[in-house]
DNA sequence: ATTAATTTTCAAATATTATTGAAAGTTCAG
DNA sequence: CTGAACTTTCAATAATATTTGAAAATTAAT
């Protein structure tokens, strides 16, 4: 494989892929483009080289510098703006983390609190949703100590710790 | 807010909540139908309680029995099939983590493995290739790793490392 | 201030995914 | 066997999500 079709098949792969991690195509090709770019590409650049509209490669871009996953960059005696990836794998990850935290488990558990004064009248049914959203309370919490854990950690923590796990 | 208020709030947010998850409304409404249901419940039963169609509430139930959420029950003298949920909320989480490991994670390993043998040429875009798919390779694994033993473990495992890694 | 470059917005168009419902297929009691 | 009960399939339809592109807004150099 040679390096155009490594770097055509990974972008392309990597929209795919975003899109079963509930992040879109293009917001997933864009990530993927600038992370294996060693220079900075403005918003012209990077619609060319994936054949995407100006509107889409704009909301996109937005939506990456609020994950944390882009920087901007201003180059001198240019009026475009730049951008670059976040390169540290392990700080993409945990801010993906913290992106999916808030779009899947925190609603969870609001909704969650919601049931606690529900009253059970003693029938299999109201014990059943009783018991089941407690536990479920329970599950949600730790799942989200958890993830609160790997979003505050550092890489040598992440691995000290897996590595731990693992054996 | 009474039982009935709440067993609709909780089958209508679930079923939101399960598309940010990756799993359809029908899906996830069926599956919390059935989580908080103290009886085994039939086809009929299941689309009049959430008025859907025959073939979206099939469809759905075979997915989740292909999942490990469901399973079915015969009662002499019916004919009909009745289908109840894995009440064990660890074994749910498994059985969740399991099928998004399945289509999430797999597919970003077997595809950073055809990266091996792209050869750099030592230009900025090929090493940044290179470094870039070899993190995303060490971290997908270190995460696959992490699943991998979350999906084989029990409770109680589960508890005392939460706990441990929560300090 | 003017204006050209650049970015942002958003309604319309497209593409994707989920749902319906009726027909086809299967099963089993009589 | 037969046929009624039940399950599955799938083409058509509906609902959702994404993308486009041109107009509006913003920015900064002169």
């Amino acid at each position: 494989m040679t390096l155009k079709e490594g770097r055509e098949n990974f972008i392309q792969a990597w929209g795919t892929l975003g899109a079963s991690w509930g992040i879109n195509k293009a917001m997933a090709q864009i990530h993927a483009l600038l992370l294996i770019s060693s220079k900075s590409m403005s918003t012209e650049e990077i619609m060319e080289e994936l054949s995407m509209s100006r509107g889409n490669t704009n909301m996109n871009v937005r939506t990456l510098i609020d994950w944390g996953l882009l920087y901007k960059e201003h180059k001198i005696g240019d009026r475009k703006e730049y951008f670059y990836a976040e390169k540290d794998i392990w700080e993409v990850g945990r801010r993906i983390a913290r992106e999916r935290r808030k779009r899947e488990l925190e609603p969870v558990l609001r909704l969650l609190t919601q049931f606690k004064d529900v009253k059970s009248d003693k029938s299999p049914e109201a014990e059943e949703f009783k018991k089941m959203t407690t536990e479920i309370t329970r599950f949600s919490q730790k799942a989200d100590g958890m993830l609160d854990k790997f979003i505050r950690s550092d890489e040598h923590w992440f691995y000290s710790t897996v590595v731990k796990l693992m054996k």
